[in-house]
DNA sequence: TGAAAAATGTATCGAGTCGAAACAAATATT
DNA sequence: AATATTTGTTTCGACTCGATACATTTTTCA
């Protein structure tokens, strides 16, 4: 019975990692879920930088997610701007200390020292596996992907000039290689 | 980068477990952490069914896992049994009710969806790699492994019979395919 | 075009998580 | 025999999270 295995081994994986992030922000006086949204946060693009988006990410209500952003942004660790066209919705940025922190926190030691007693080959492997694992979840059951543009059915591409059909505006190179909440394959 | 591609993924792996599992919880009443440590009472052996040993596994302190098992027992999902020999110990045992419901709800439906939507070969490579996966992360961060008595260097057969060098008893094969504390590679 | 419906974000509330600290009781150490 | 250690419980406070209610803006469509 595989499946039995798999789950269990997601399981004790998802436990381990969530003690290690606790950990991880507890020394600033960061919760998990907080350094996931700032994580989220440093992926996304332009048109997925919202509450709303971070609350379909997270798998969150959107009340739990505004006061997770409200202490984040008390933190200065983030920052909200009025869109432009539509008033309703707020882009979030990262500060400068907001990106510091990030990169100083992630990855986190426990996966560094993981993947430091591994051979090349086997992190290819793991990464591969994860790979299908996470298609597979998304696939069997329905759920948003998430995925970066260059990957995306609404992208088109000229030479070096990138355009997406569903917002009808150009996507820089950097783009491309951020995610989308309304990704498609 | 591949130690960021892989820490990424398995952040998105335990965020999407973690959201399925507080659903799966939720309609019985259940959080996650409550699951999680019925299931780890489901595993192990009976020298790991103590409040200790559940608080060693998940992490977390003996005080909040002291919470956790008074909830779940005045649910008469498990029961508290006294130690013969140490007056201090306690043992738990799931009740049929408890294990009737961990049948019920694990594995998840998400990720059951998710295996069927794989090939036999992937379903092994993948299993494959998180055994990979967790044991880097064990021996890199010198964790405790939680892994079965068979695999366990205190462990020696003669025939058909197993005993457990550490605390000089006799397993049976039931035994030797259980979680223990103490186990050691 | 104007009213109803839908979408986005915020504030508040209550049940629950979690670690820290204090505590009681039993066992180990010396 | 006195002290230290281990196991488990209780209590407290800060925090998570969903539900609900609400304000504002945009979209729908009759």
């Amino acid at each position: 019975m595989v499946t039995k295995n798999i789950y269990d081994y997601v399981e004790r994986l998802t436990e381990l990692f969530r003690v290690d992030l606790r950990q991880v922000g507890f020394e600033h006086g960061l919760q998990p879920v907080q350094l996931e949204a700032l994580h989220y946060l440093s992926l996304c693009n332009r048109f997925s930088d919202t509450p709303m988006a971070v609350a379909e990410y997270l798998g969150q209500t959107k009340g739990t997610v505004s006061q997770t952003l409200k202490v984040l942004e008390s933190k200065r660790l983030l920052s909200k701007h009025a869109d432009v066209n539509d008033k309703r919705v707020i882009h979030l940025a990262l500060t400068t200390n907001g990106k510091k922190l990030l990169a100083e926190l992630i990855p986190a030691p426990m996966l560094t020292n993981a993947c430091n007693g591994m051979t090349e080959k086997s992190r290819q492997q793991v990464e591969t596996a994860f790979e299908q694992v996470l298609n597979a979840i998304i696939e069997g059951n329905g759920m948003k992907r998430f995925g970066v543009c260059k990957s995306c059915r609404y992208n088109s591409r000229d030479d070096d000039t990138y355009y997406c059909n569903l917002v009808e505006q150009p996507l820089s190179s950097d783009d491309v290689e951020r995610i989308c909440r309304e990704h498609e394959s």
